[in-house]
DNA sequence: TCCTTATTTCGGTTATTAGCGAAATACAGA
DNA sequence: TCTGTATTTCGCTAATAACCGAAATAAGGA
């Protein structure tokens, strides 16, 4: 869960959810509407991909990412936890610097 | 937003919240919970009210944490806002390093 | 005023990350 | 195989943050 929260924690990164929240693009169209660098979206990529908020499907030489809802249901479930008062979470994991 | 998501991809810092979920405590008595340094946890604290995620109330030599539930709100929206079909956020917000 | 308790600030170390451009890789088509 | 397009990897820099212990601050009570 950590890697989603810190996933969701960059705007450039929410961008992306947001423009893949209204239809699957390739990294290159995600690339024409934001002004970053094409190799630093990559990164956002790889970030996204480990949180598993989004897929990737391969067709022939470009990449088509999407969003994935159910993982962004999971989000929705912690935070709701945070509001309701039965029991824990977090055990195990430990912060790592920065 | 990028605050608070920030403030929620730590582990440590999500321990807290939910501590405070139960009820309100004071600073000692959550440092008591977690194995990590006051000086560190106090770090934390000052994250957590920088994303308004926490409210403080002195009494005395102690500081009394209390969760906002209210912005835990916004972040629901936040999040079930990625799940809709309206329009977009992250305006004006760029990325820090790290 | 002095002492004790609670909490924060400070100084330092180490690890992580956003960003860039250039080079490398992957694939399709001629 | 060669070329062009799409995307990622690499090397780098600068900024941020988690952590610790020690010192500083805040407040109350003797």
């Amino acid at each position: 869960m950590s890697d989603v929260f810190n996933a969701l924690s960059s705007p450039t990164r929410r961008q992306i959810l947001s423009l893949l929240k209204a239809r699957d693009m390739t990294a290159g169209d995600i690339a024409d509407q934001l002004a970053v660098g094409k190799s630093t979206l990559s990164g956002h990529f790889n970030v996204l991909k480990s949180a598993d908020l989004v897929t990737t499907e391969r067709n022939g030489t470009t990449i088509t990412y999407s969003l994935n809802t159910s993982v962004v249901e999971d989000v929705l479930a912690a935070v709701v936890g945070l509001l309701s008062n039965e029991e824990k979470e977090t055990k195990g994991e430990s912060d790592a610097p920065v």
